[in-house]
DNA sequence: ACAACATATCTCACCGCTAAGGGATCGACT
DNA sequence: AGTCGATCCCTTAGCGGTGAGATATGTTGT
């Protein structure tokens, strides 16, 4: 059941089918990891870490590719976060820093944090409720929502590319597999 | 082809057949996500979102799962990390600073000051290499390899506890999609 | 009216990581 | 031998995050 990368039984399929795609003899850090915990600890049911051990490694691997098409238009992840978020949830309908930072699953001081620099460049405005004397509204400027349009489809291009080894019907598999994953441990909106 | 969550067309099969799985009309904050890029921009193909977007967020509800598991045994991941990585290559052979930055994928710095960690807490040592002035070898102590022996068990239930919303099956069908991303990305052994 | 509690935002100390670079050592080539 | 580039480990400054808590405002119940 819990069969790993190691005792693939070759079906005899050309492997060309699919360019870039790596043959099934190829192995990733992950399936080393495995056959190193096999050895040393085979009373042991590691294969949770397959699946673990590549979702970790994956954004590890991700990470840095987002970071620099970030970069290019002078912002970070943190920062292009809430300006998309902004932007998705109309570009004229602000957000308070409790919506942003659900919507993030930050911290309150983290989502200060961005806000502050966010605000310090002009990208977005900070305005009292008029209601709540607790809440600030938070909307994106000119340049803040300028900024996200320009950003937007390069880091679309960016994600896509990360996937390009999946199938448009296997990056769905992936999607809806993450999906259950999530909403077992509680992710409803 | 990119159709998404909020086109399902309901097969009207019944949800109970997984207790603890979600019927098909619950949506994950992604679904809100894509549902809100759809209404605003309709020309986007936002489709590499539903996965990247669920890795993300994935990644933000596991952290904090292991993070209480380290905790309850007085480490936090980082740590862990490294005395998993020198137990399941063998508890006596030693690994460099350089095999630990390759396999956690960090940077040196961040492998120095792990290693300080542990080492002021006696439970790794660093030994100068005989045969190369500027390699240190890294190994664990007694009580190093005590609490990682200690720490696994919990570690590997809470990973399980995680993805317990998949099947067996489907766990090793994520963990095969999850692979060709990674093998695509470069992360061959 | 007032107390007691809840909520929203911000502040501050600390933590782990990155990025850049420094010093020491090794290997190859002249 | 001597030099040059590569490699290894460490140091430092800065960044973005957490966690705890302060402050101000809103809400509820008596």
């Amino acid at each position: 059941m819990t069969e790993n990368a190691t005792t693939h039984g070759d079906a005899g399929n050309g492997t060309e089918a699919v360019p870039g795609r790596a043959g099934p003899d190829v192995r990733d850090h992950v399936d080393h990891v495995l056959d190193q915990w096999h050895a040393q600890r085979p009373d042991l049911d590691v294969s949770p870490m397959a699946v673990i051990g590549r979702l970790k490694r994956l954004t590890l691997f991700i990470e840095p590719e987002m970071k620099k098409t970030f970069a290019a238009h002078g912002l970070d992840r943190a920062s292009f976060d809430v300006l998309a978020t902004l932007r998705r949830n109309g570009p004229s309908t602000p957000l308070t820093p409790a919506e942003l930072m659900a919507s993030a699953m930050v911290t309150s001081g983290a989502v200060t944090q961005r806000l502050d620099r966010l605000q310090s460049r002009g990208l977005i405005t900070r305005t009292p409720s008029p209601t709540d004397g607790r809440v600030v509204h938070v909307a994106l400027t000119e340049e803040g929502l300028a900024l996200v349009e320009t950003a937007l489809p390069d880091h679309l291009a960016t994600e896509t590319r990360v996937l390009a080894a999946l199938s448009p019907a296997e990056q769905e598999q992936l999607s809806l597999l993450l999906r259950t994953l999530l909403l077992g441990l509680g992710d409803t909106f």
